[in-house]
Parts: C-alpha cells; structure tokens; sequence
DNA sequence: GCCTTATATAAGGCAAGTCTTCTATAAGGC
DNA sequence: GCCTTATAGAAGACTTGCCTTATATAAGGC
C-alpha cells in the first residue's frame, strides 16, 4: 500500500474525523474508535485500519501505554497540504493576508538557511 | 456523482495538477488536456472528465469563446480546505506566524460583519 | 455543405481501496 | 493460569471511481 500524496489520506472523511478527534491532544485508539463507529456505524477493525493509513503514512504518531495505544497528531503532511495551498492562496488572500504570509514564509526560509 | 467534500476532489493527483496549471490564468480545454495526457499518459476523454469534476464542485469555471472551453480556477472550495487545514496551523505555526493568521481572521470576520 | 478541430458524454472494464468477519497478540485483573 | 479487554492483522466481498473506446455536438475554414 502505498501512498504517494498527503492529500490521499486526507480524501476519506473517517480519516479527517480521526485527525479532528486529536485536536485536543493524545487519544487511545478504543476512544477514537467508539466516535467512529458511533458516527459513520463501520466495525472496530475498520476504525484501526484507518489509524493504520494515517499512521503509515505519517499523520499520527503512536505510543504504548500498557494495552493501550495513545495516538497524535503529527503535522509533517499537514504542512506539505499547506504548502500546496499556499500557491493558491492570492486567489482570496488580501494584501495584508498576503503581507502576513510572506513575513512568516521569510522567516521560515531564513530559519532553514541558519 | 456527489462529491461531498472538497478533499475528495483535491485526491485525484491528476486534478490536483489542473489546478497548478490554471494558477497562470485561463487555460483552454485542449491546453490542459495536452500537458495531462503528456504527463500522465491518458486519453482526451480522461482529462475531460477530471475538467468535469473540477467544474461540478466549484473548484473551475468555464466560459465558452467559439469552440473552445476557457477554465479558470474558483478558489471558493479551496478556501474551505484553507479552514479545515487551520484547526492544524497551530501545531506548526510559530508565534508571529499565529499571531499573522489571527490578525487576517480578525479582520475577515469584521468584514463580514458589516 | 463538408471536413476538421475542439470538446464533452456514455457505456463498460478494471483496479484500488474500504468494509466485514475471523483471528491473533498482548496486557490487566483476580 | 485464565478470562477479559484493547488492539491489530488477514482474507475475501463489495463498491467506487478512473480509464478506454466509441460517439455526439458545435464551431471554423474553405
């Protein structure tokens, strides 16, 4: 299974949910599982396969706690999606917006080239 | 067809490569075409399709001139990533990048507003 | 009017990915 | 040690969506 392309993963809306569930920090995969199967009614396995695509493919990063597995957010493929976007963004960006974008994107560049 | 989310259309790479190529501006059918079936090796009817997807779901308008189909980018859909994606920002952002970010928010939502 | 160019639509085949059921592994409680 | 809980993996069915070939429509040139 490979996944060339950050927005792959971001195509399935369970996948999207179980980002948005990690909002608010660290969750265990039977919590994450219980909402997606309360809310889209699909089977635990189902829930785990898609931990399993946002693990492989770099969204969450897993721990162990006992039995337990504590799943993140990892935003590396985040900011690549940003990024992308980012050539579209003078679509509806206004100057200020832009102005802003490009203080932050400066310093980013200086911070890679230190 | 119902495309519900505008990450479904933005998961095909084919489609995600029409839109780079209408960030220079209008392009035509055929045009686009061209460069796809170059780029990934498929047919004219293939490209059309994609044009048509990208179409049904906002992401491009279409204005006729003679024959030819002109597509430009709608960045309507594109800003809605632009918002799913900001719930993320944070993880990412630096201070001064958040505090750009809220400053343009703040002002959108005033503008809005009035 | 007719041939060509530009573009879109329709029908059907194929591949990819998502789901389910079944099962394995490992930790916890008693 | 054994039963339960937590989680993941595997195999197979089913669905979705993308591609191809064939075809339609409309404009342009002569």
């Amino acid at each position: 299974m490979v996944i060339v392309h950050a927005f792959d993963v971001l195509g399935d809306p369970v996948r999207r949910r179980i980002l948005e569930l990690l909002l608010d920090g660290e969750q265990t995969s039977g919590a994450i599982s219980a909402v997606i199967q309360e809310e889209f009614g699909i089977s635990q396995p189902a829930a785990s396969q898609h931990l399993r695509v946002l693990r492989e493919n770099g969204f969450a990063t897993v721990r162990a706690e006992g039995a337990r597995r504590l799943y993140a957010v990892d935003p590396a493929p985040l900011r690549e999606v940003d990024a992308w976007l980012a050539h579209f963004r003078r679509f509806w960006a206004q100057p200020l917006d832009a102005l802003a974008t490009e203080l932050a994107r400066g310093r980013r560049e200086r911070r890679k080239d230190s």
